[in-house]
RNA sequence: GUGCCUGUAGCUCAAUGGCAGAGCGCCGCACUGUGGCUGCGGUGGUUGUGGGUUCGAGUCCCAUCAGGCACCCCA
């Protein structure tokens, strides 16, 4: 035999049993969603380079885009983030599209970097947007569907915090501390790592990006003060309306909270495991200007987005995910001999006319191995269909989980099978 | 792109520079028309790849490939 030809870096197979886990999250995610009124839409995976190339941030476009030219000679990218697709979908539609806006997707992307832990280069990732509303109430309200999927999947407020912040908040900080405007981006960057770094390195990296030693005291007693919020109309009312919300327990001021994305405004969250030993589960939070830098008439926008790898971890570390067999099959009809398939299938597809989910086992061999692998199939029902049942137009219906096992007539076998199926 | 760690059976891992092993799995038999449990037997390998040092390399050295972790960035 050949070497086995190499999956590509960073992507991840998905057999039958670990597809359990994304459609467990997925069935969560499309209730949750709908409980809220969001509608599920899905954009293109491949879009014009052009369309990141001002909105994303520099790094996540020249350094973390799938980047290739297409037969024509044009520049795509496998995307890697949905917002900016959003944007381009609703300023070409902008008119016939009723306002506000409440959309969810969910899908693939795509980033080129090293995988790590929590990181993949093929991810999936849950959209949540709400566009069309400049009120706090958006914010919070799509956070809440945050929080409300974190609940639903079985996690508490003891295991995981959404930590937010108002950027307007941090902007009116650092000029109070006597940063000026153009350095800004920095020391945002500069928060981000505050609980990364040793303090005598971040110091360090402070005074190299210019601050001074009463710049930087003045900001890390900025980072401690956990009651500032208080200043923030905005975080103000915020907070009170997930209390509204009944949601107020899952969130928690952070002024260390600032998005690494360049198009985010206002109110911004991310959602981390209680003692930050991984990475964000959830990020978002409100882009203003986004819809119109793509040509569209403008239009405010909140949202969040959150990956299917971190919420794996954590979901597994707290043990909320329930052991789903990846068989679905209710009942394993035997085959005992080339003569007997007609009869075998004539079961089965009487069986399966009535909605339940069966499979004739595909080849002659002994019963053994037949039962065997309905049994590792954790398929609970197999009927023995052999010579001496046809003979007497009969079935013999086996329960693997008890042993049980009786022969019935044939045309009894819909609803013996039944009655067994709702008894367990 | 930078740094650190790891590559041994299908899986998880052992093996002072000196005969490559265990558990699990898988296959068979006990039980030729009955799974699981038990007992017995069997299958398991170019030690990632290439080179070097050595009487002798899974072990030491170099290169290379792959994986993991951290940085960068971020879901």
């Amino acid at each position: 035999m050949s070497e086995i030809i190499r999956s590509v870096k960073g992507t991840r197979d998905f057999y039958p049993d670990q597809m359990v886990f994304r459609n467990w999250l997925y069935n969560h995610i499309r209730i949750v969603a709908e409980r809220y009124g969001y509608q599920e839409w899905e954009a293109p995976i491949l879009e014009t380079l052009e369309l990141y190339a001002a909105k994303s941030g520099d790094e996540l476009v020249k350094e973390q885009a799938f980047v290739f030219e297409d037969r024509g000679g044009s520049l795509v990218a496998l995307r890697p983030e949905l917002t900016p697709s959003l944007a381009r979908m609703v300023a070409q539609h902008r008119q016939r599209l009723n306002v506000p806006l409440r959309w969810w997707s969910f899908g693939p992307f795509w980033r080129y970097e090293r995988p790590q832990k929590g990181r993949a280069r093929e991810f999936f990732q849950w959209n949540v947007d709400l566009l069309g509303s400049t009120s706090l109430n958006a914010d919070a309200e799509v956070a809440s569907v945050a929080a409300a999927l974190l609940s639903s999947v079985g996690l508490s407020s003891d295991e995981v915090v959404i930590r937010v912040n108002s950027l307007q908040l941090m902007e009116r900080r650092i000029a109070e501390i006597g940063i000026t405007k153009d350095f800004q981006p920095a020391v945002f960057r500069l928060i981000d790592r505050s609980d990364k770094m040793a303090e005598s390195k971040w110091l360090e990296y402070g005074q190299r990006l210019g601050l001074n030693n009463g710049q930087l005291t003045a900001l890390i007693e900025m980072l401690y003060d956990t009651d500032q919020w208080g200043d923030s109309e905005q975080l103000c009312e915020f907070f009170q309306i997930t209390e509204y919300m009944g949601t107020r327990e899952w969130f928690e001021f952070d002024p260390r909270i600032v998005r690494g994305l360049d198009y985010y405004t206002g109110v911004v969250y991310e959602a981390r495991d209680k003692f930050a030993r991984h990475r964000a589960i959830l990020g978002g939070g409100r882009y203003d200007n986004l819809v119109s830098e793509v040509g569209g008439e403008p239009i405010s926008g909140t949202g969040f987005a959150m990956g299917d790898v971190v919420i794996q971890l954590i979901a597994q570390e707290f043990e909320v995910v329930p052991d789903i067999n990846p068989c679905r099959t209710q009942i394993l009809v035997t085959l005992f001999g080339d003569e007997s398939i007609v009869q075998s299938n004539n079961v089965a597809n009487e069986l399966r006319q009535n909605d339940l989910r069966v499979e004739v086992y595909p080849d002659v061999v002994k019963l053994k191995s037949q039962l065997r692998y309905a049994d590792r199939q954790g398929i609970p029902i197999v009927i023995v269909l052999g010579p001496d049942e046809i003979e007497a137009g009969e079935v013999s219906i086996k329960q693997l989980v008890t042993g049980e096992q009786s022969n019935i007539p044939l045309a009894r076998v819909v609803q013996t099978v039944r009655k067994i199926l709702e008894s367990e």
